[in-house]
DNA sequence: ATATACACGGATCCCCTATTTCC
DNA sequence: GGAAATAGGGGATCCGTGTA
């Protein structure tokens, strides 16, 4: 049989001794199918390059001998074959090691312990991940396979018999082909519970939200039923009927929103308990957990999606949300937010509030739904380039992503894979002096007029391409060719040889460019998280080659690529000033300047004469041109602050950094008035206005005019609460949540407010107290602690003493009297 | 468990000295 | 009068959260 296919979802089994990959697609009619195929299971022995033709045919022998009887199973080696391959850049004779199962190399690996041999490497992939590589068989690519037909055969144990695919397939022959329309079809889902401990309170209703679907399981019966509401007899039914319509719509992606770690083992929790199965898999198994502290629910056949950890590791850094809850990554993703409902214990909810408990819940899977279809062309992105299947993409942090991608495009290079490091060169790598990071320039506190900025694109990785820097490529020593970088004290070269790891990585520096050039043509949340999702998977590939736990950890490449970043940036810095322009502001990869008496096309010709004499692909392109800039002090006076910066465009549009206004862990209060204060300075160009409003919030303060939740101060929770060695504010107000039997965890965001108190304790947390406790906010906390830190350093740049101001005010009014 | 370094700034911790309190 | 308790000053450290 013929047809096309697209993979999605991988799984692998044993049969007879040896593995197989089940993969589970699509064709083009959108008909499930799922697909058998075998792989040949390898890995590598690099030998002694002096070895003569005699001494390794004597080798083979030996290794073609080697039987080993592990964990009840039989294997042996099957052959072996020597190749010429590349390992680090370099040219090795290895052979190639095949054996009956995958699982095994690990074993036969740990018996080659002979001198002939120098290393082995390449069996610990994961099978998975070495079938993609060995057959090609590309996660959300399109292919025409063929291949017989398996449905009702007795092949490999009747594995068709409880598969629920249309065709099931022995694969034979697959050739990619152009891209098909692909519709992902998505089932979002979402439970409410009586406790939120997995599995100690009862599942009250279930949510299912996909295209022309929707749909509220519930054991909870009121009156007023809406459409939408199906009831069952109780939680039994419940986990059956979720079951039932699941299979029913059959969706590609089952996706929650951290339902890794909520709804999916809660859901196996409950069903355990009722002695029921929760066979969602297409092979009608029950999902799966992986072990380890972060739980991942992988159900057979269909991609289960915690769209919350891809939303994590790929936008969290960029996004304004303060947490990252449904509520808030709605509200900025969709301009949507949760339906207002105030969760109470199931016992106290009253007849009418079902209704809109049901809605509510209803609710969050449609939220959930439009969040993955918003996500998914990044998903699906991301997929494409790491050739990692779906489900281990939407979860993978970014140095597993870049180490994916990097594992899938050796073979162009005939490069071995490197080998993990174990937990020996782990300790010894963390224990590794720091590398020396990027320089910031000390701005000088100030308002300016007419700035000009200009930064690097993807500067890193744009430094690692042009200057070829890898571990690989790193040269032991420098000729006269080579990159060449002071760092430590130290010269390090790097050669002239294009290296394998700086040629994968063009690939994505032209993504990220591209997205970037998208999203300037067309702005949208959508089209800014894209460009940030590539801009960090590109910065991330430095991080990546300094990570302790890297296969491609280099440190003298990384302290090689931020002396770069120091040399350029400086440079930079120092060509703009001998250009005559008073530069103000640089971090890392940018520089902001006065154009002072020069023109906009003045500074563009500088940036292009600047380009002209830069290296490889390297580019500075043109942040933007700012009516106005705000710099100040640090708090305590004496030098310019750095990374705290505001500009105004000339169309009005505002850029706030560091500054606490973007800050969550202050109050709403100083974050507002810093924010309107900022604005007010940089849209007159002077303090006039800023000081009379500041002096109208002072006021409000002092006569108690101000909102409790505009005090509110917000912290996260960082480690578990026996951890701390400091007992700061937070802390207490955990341990009074604690005590309150609210429960509290790791990572949650605290809310606080400062009270006055009686007694004359000075430490600021004796005055802290939980939002939902009663008592007067604290005046002069506020005032001292919140208010004028927040605005201090402003006014400081016009000279004026907010806190003189202040008392000066109130000699004033006793004049007045 | 799993990208990096630089930076700000609040709050506590900890050590010290000076002052107050207690017997 | 002398010992113990307390206050507060200042640097070190912890901690959270930004920028790039």
């Amino acid at each position: 049989m013929k047809t096309s296919f697209i993979p999605i979802d991988y799984d692998y089994f044993d049969f007879e001794g040896r593995n197989y990959a089940k993969i589970i697609g699509r064709d083009e009619k959108g008909k499930r199918v799922c697909i058998i195929d075998s792989c040949p299971a390898y890995f590598w022995a690099i030998l002694n390059q002096e070895l003569k033709q005699k001494e390794i045919e004597k080798l083979l022998d030996k290794i073609n001998q080697i039987q080993l009887d592990v964990k009840g199973r039989k294997t042996k080696v099957e052959k072996t074959e020597i190749h010429d391959k590349n390992f680090l850049g370099k040219p090795v004779k290895a052979v190639k090691i095949f054996a009956t199962n995958y699982k095994d190399l690990h074993d036969i690996a740990s018996h080659l312990g002979m001198p002939e041999i120098e290393k082995r490497r390449g069996y610990d992939l994961g099978f998975i991940t070495h079938y993609i590589i060995e057959k090609e068989i590309k996660p959300m690519h399109w292919y025409e396979i063929s291949g017989e037909v398996l449905n009702n055969s007795l092949e490999f144990g009747g594995i068709d018999s409880n598969l629920d695919v249309d065709f099931c397939i022995k694969l034979e022959k697959a050739k990619e082909i152009s891209d098909k329309k692909f519709p992902p079809k998505g089932l979002a889902y979402d439970i409410e519970t009586d406790e939120l401990k997995i599995g100690e309170g009862e599942i009250l209703m279930i949510s299912l939200v996909s295209d022309n679907f929707k749909k509220v399981i519930t054991w909870k019966k009121s009156s007023h039923k809406e459409r939408f509401v199906e009831y069952v007899k109780d939680e039994s039914e419940l986990l059956e009927k979720f079951v039932e319509y699941v299979r029913k719509v059959s969706p590609d992606f089952l996706v929650g929103y951290f339902s890794d770690g909520f709804d999916l083992p809660y859901l196996k929790a409950r069903a355990e308990k009722h002695k029921i199965k929760l066979n969602l898999g297409l092979d009608e198994s029950q999902p799966k957990f992986t072990r380890g502290i972060n739980l991942s629910g992988k159900i057979n056949g269909i991609v289960h999606i915690d769209i919350l950890k891809f939303i994590r590791t790929a936008y969290s850094q960029y996004m304004k949300s303060e947490t990252l809850s449904l509520n808030e990554v709605a509200k900025e993703f969709l301009g949507d937010s949760k339906k207002e409902f105030i969760i109470q214990h199931s016992s106290k909810l009253k007849e009418k509030d079902w209704n809109q408990y049901y809605e509510y819940n209803l609710h969050d899977s449609v939220l959930t739904l439009k969040l993955f279809e918003k996500f998914w062309p990044d998903i699906l992105e991301f997929t494409k380039v790491v050739q990692e299947p779906v489900f281990d993409v939407s979860r993978n942090g970014l140095s597993k992503q870049v180490e994916n991608y990097i594992l899938h495009n050796l073979e162009k290079f005939n490069e071995i894979p490197e080998k993990r490091p174990t937990h020996e060169e782990i300790r010894t790598r963390r224990g590794n002096k720091k590398v020396e990071g990027a320089f910031v320039f000390e701005p000088k506190p100030g308002l300016y007029e007419n700035i000009a900025m200009f930064d690097f694109t993807s500067m890193h990785t744009s430094i690692i391409i042009s200057m070829n820097i890898s571990g690989p490529t790193l040269l032991e020593k420098s000729d006269k060719n080579a990159y060449t970088i002071e760092a430590e004290n130290k010269k390090y070269s790097f050669s002239e040889k294009q290296g394998f790891i700086p040629l994968l990585l063009k690939e994505i520096f032209e993504k990220r460019k591209l997205h970037k050039k998208e999203y300037k043509k067309n702005p949208s949340p959508i089209t800014k998280a894209r460009s940030n999702a590539f801009k960090l998977l590109s910065a991330s590939i430095h991080g990546y080659i300094g990570f302790f736990g890297a296969r491609y950890y280099s440190r003298e490449s990384s302290a090689s690529i931020l002396a770069f970043v120091r040399k350029f940036n400086k440079q930079t810095i120092e060509k703009i000033q001998n250009s005559g322009y008073e530069v103000i502001f640089g971090d890392t990869d940018s520089v902001g300047f006065i154009i002072g008496s020069k023109t906009e096309s003045d500074v563009k010709k500088l940036l292009k004469k600047l380009n002209s004499e830069l290296p490889g692909i390297m580019e500075l392109e043109l942040e933007g041109f700012f009516k106005r800039g705000l710099w100040v002090t640090t708090r305590g006076g004496t030098f310019g602050a750095k990374k705290k910066y505001a500009l105004i465009k000339k169309d009005g549009k505002i850029k706030i950094r560091g500054f606490e206004t973007v800050r969550r862990d202050w109050c709403r209060l100083s974050r507002d008035t810093q924010n309107k204060i900022i604005k007010s300075i940089l849209s007159e160009g002077n303090e006039k206005k800023a000081l009379k409003y500041l002096k109208e919030v002072i006021e409000k303060i002092k006569e108690r005019k101000i909102d409790k939740k505009d005090l509110i101060i917000k912290t996260q929770l960082k480690k578990p609460l026996s951890e701390y060695k400091a007992i700061s504010p937070h802390v207490i107000a955990a341990k009074k949540m604690q005590e309150q039997e609210i429960p509290v965890s790791q990572g949650n965001l605290i809310e606080y407010y400062l009270a006055e108190i009686d007694t004359k304790k000075s430490l600021v947390r004796d005055k802290v107290k939980l939002p939902s406790e009663k008592g007067d906010y604290n005046i002069k906390y506020y005032l001292e602690h919140q208010i004028i830190p927040a605005v201090e350093n402003i006014f400081q740049v016009f000279g004026i003493n907010i806190k003189e101001v202040i008392e000066g005010k109130k000699q004033m009014t006793l004049r007045d009297f």
